[in-house]
Order: structure tokens, then sequence, then C-alpha cells
DNA sequence: CTCATTCTGTGACCATTGTCACTGATGTTC
DNA sequence: GAACATCAGTGACAATGGTCACAGAATGAG
């Protein structure tokens, strides 16, 4: 809030079609708020409608068991946006949404939101185009979830985020080191099961740590067994 | 092809907000096909992007894992769509699709389908809440998925297939029976899992089988189960 | 009507992995 | 720098449910 320059909707992707006076204007729309690491976004519970645009920071899209399991459906930093299902349909939410680090978000309420869309097919279109990208990337998951084993998913989670820093041809950098719970949770399994492989790979020399990293040494070897498990 | 009166789609819900003379045009550059029962109308391996518009008869959305298990996504009748994925992002089809009866589709390319949602913003907020839909079913699915075990899932599936044919306040009529087979494929479990859940269900009086059709007796303590066992 | 195919039902077994219970490491706060 | 909280690592155990094998019902084609 003190920060005025911060208060702009000039990184978030799927507004690029904006020109810079209509920005201008949609920035005005919004409601700005700083919220602080743990702070809950959104609540499953709640029956709030807004979208919530990213100027800054990390979130957490997460959701828990009765049982208390929590399961991580998305990490999404600056220049996304979430909230969109329950703006479009009126459903309640269908997740949670907890700040990872003190981050500045910008609302929009449901209204002006659909008004945008309206407004600007462009905009719609791209968006669309995203919400497709989550449909797949669910797909994705519901396929390994029921056809691959818990250690599996837990190599392929390596694998995936190990393309984020590749060194050189076949080896890569993971930092900071993951902690095991959030990789548990991405993949739907317990922390112990996460400790397990991440040792079995370091007494295969696929993997070490390195200060606060993870040092994978052989890429092809891990893409092979995580290809090798999808085939059995 | 034979029954030009067939060749409408009026009765497409995503196409609700045409003018019955833009519908009309809509048609007309539409490819009209018969498929039989069996058929395969998107592989998963082409990278074709049509849409396509179900005018009649019953297809469903399924993948199948490296080792040959199936996974049924969704089914849909006269009236729905699919293939819009790749018709957005132009990836590779996301899953298979294959005709479950004799069906009468009509298919639209990609670029025709995106000029469709760029002159009519209100299609475009349509697809955007059916989407959001298919997120919303999939993020359950995951979650059940991780969550409860096969039996359990089974206990939903059964529960939401009676929630169609409600007899009075506390039972159901199935009809017909539910291949094993296919409920074992929407809930990610074997068919032998399935029947076991069936037997056990009938030993309890919970459920019994009347000529082509499950009788469920007690939708409310089948009810309690599911939610019983959500909250371990 | 009969043969073939698909579907159902169930027992036995065992692989996977979640749970529990600790111990040790690491990092943070006052 | 002591005390506390969080995170990591690992052994033992048990439950869940997938796999295999086979027998019997149901369905349908010719």
């Amino acid at each position: 809030m003190r920060d005025s320059k911060a208060q702009s909707l000039s990184g978030i992707k799927l507004l690029n079609s904006l020109t810079e006076s209509d920005l201008k204007k949609l920035e005005q729309r919004c409601n700005w708020r700083l919220v602080g690491q743990q702070e809950i976004i959104v609540d499953r519970q709640s029956k709030s409608s807004d979208v919530y645009f990213i100027v800054s920071g990390k979130v957490r899209v997460v959701n828990f068991s009765l049982s208390g399991r929590e399961i991580t459906f998305d990490e999404m930093t600056a220049g996304r946006y979430f909230g969109q299902l329950a703006a479009l349909d009126n459903q309640p939410r269908s997740a949670n949404v907890v700040a990872l680090e003190d981050s500045v978000l910008a609302s929009l309420s449901q209204q002006p939101f659909k008004d945008l869309l309206l407004e600007y097919p462009k905009i719609a279109l791209e968006l669309l185009v995203e919400m497709a990208q989550i449909i797949r990337t669910s797909t994705d998951r519901i396929m390994d979830l029921s056809t691959i084993g818990a250690h599996n998913r837990v190599h392929a989670e390596i694998l995936r985020l190990a393309q984020e820093e590749i060194l050189d041809d076949n080896t890569a950098k993971i930092e900071p080191v993951p902690i095991h719970g959030d990789v548990a949770s991405r993949v739907s399994t317990t922390r112990e099961t996460v400790a397990r492989v991440f040792s079995d790979l370091t007494k295969r020399k696929l993997m070490e740590r390195k200060d606060n990293a993870l040092i994978i040494n052989d890429l092809e070897v891990l893409h092979d067994i995580v290809e090798e498990f999808r085939r059995i």
C-alpha cells in the first residue's frame, strides 16, 4: 500500500493485450492488499468470488483431507492469478490459497472480471488457453496417481524440479533443497516415502546434496527410471 | 449424412446464445460424420485439433497407461462437445475419445472455433464456465485418489450413480447395472475390487439386484459410509 | 440351440507403502 | 548458548488392495 509504484498489473501475462490506459483503469478497479507469510488468502469454506492477481510474492494452492493430509495443487509467483473458478461459475471455492511469502495482491470482484472477459475476447481466449493447461496438468496427475506407484511419483517430481535448472546435458541443480513434506504433498505420498527415495537415489550416486542444493548427476538414468516404471 | 434433419447444432448447450441464422452458418462450416460403436474418434497420438459436437450418441473420454490399465475421464451424450483443449492451445490431444454407440458428430476446425470465441464472447464465457467445472471435477478426483481408499471410491461412485434416479427419499435405482470394469476404470481400481464391494453391500442389504437394475435400499447409510471413510 | 465371448464372483497370495515410534540434525529465538 | 521447533532419516509392522487363477453366469451370434 505504501509503495504505489508496486500497484501495477503490467506484469500479469493474462492482461498483456490491454492498452496502457485500459490497464490503468483496471488497476483502479482492483483492491490492493499486502498479505503476510502463512496468511490464508482464499478459504475453501468461504463463498467469496474475487479473482486475485499476484503482483509480487508467492502462494500455494492447497487442500486438506478431513484426516489432515495436505494436497498441493500448484504454487504460483508474480504474474499469475487465481480464484477464477468461483468468479466464473459462482460455486464455492475449490481450494485454499495460502501465502508462502509476503505478497502483494490485486483482487477484482466477480462482475468486473466477467465484464473484462466480455469486453476483451482476447483475454477470454488467453484465459481459456491457460485453463486448458490446468486441465492437462490435472489429467496427467490423475494418470500418475492411477497408474504409477508412490516411489515413482517422487522420481517424476524430482525430474520435474530438475528441468528448472539444467547445468549441462546430463546434470541439474535443484536449489534450495526441497522440503520432503512439500514434495510429498505435491505427489500425494508421505514425507517418509520421499526421504526413502532421496536416500536411495543418493546411495545410487544419482543425486547428491551440495550445500543448499541437490545435484542430479545423471538426468538420463533418472529419466529412464521414470519411463521404465510407467511402462510396467 | 442421409438424414439432413439430424444435421443441426440446436441441441448444443454451448451454442445456445447463437441466433438461428448464425447457427445455420456454423452448421455449414462443420464436417458431419457418423461414427460406429467402438470407433476411435480422437487418438491421443494424433496431432489433430478439431472440436467435436455430439449431435446424437454417446462417447467416452479415456486414457490407457502403458501397462494397459484404462482410466475413464468422462462420458458424454448428445448436446456436449470435446476436443476443445487441443483446439485452444494447439498441443497434442490429452486423451482418447471412443464412441460407445453409433453417434453423429459435427467437427469444427481450430481456426473457425477460435474465431467463434472471439466473435461471440458469450460463448467464450460459457466455455470458460464449463471448463471450470472440468477443473473442479478433476481436483475432486485428485483428492479422492490421494486421500480415500479404493473401496470407498467405489462407494462414492455408486452414490454418484444413484443420484441420477432417486425413487424416494432413501432409495434409488441404477439402471442398467453398471459393468464392473467400467466402474473400476472411473475410480481407478480393478474390476475385482468393484465386485467385492458390490458383494459386500449386497450382503449388508444396502443394495440388491432387480432385473437389470441395482436398487440402493438405504442412501443415507451409504452416504454415511462414504463420509465416514473420508473422515479417516 | 449351441458355441463363444464377455462378464461376474471369490479365494489365496504378496508387493507396496502408509503408520508409528524414535533419534539425530539443523536452525531460530530470547 | 540453551531451549524449542522444525526437518530428516530409518526400522518394524500392518493394512490395503492389486494380481493371478479359475469357475460359473449371462449374453449374443449364427
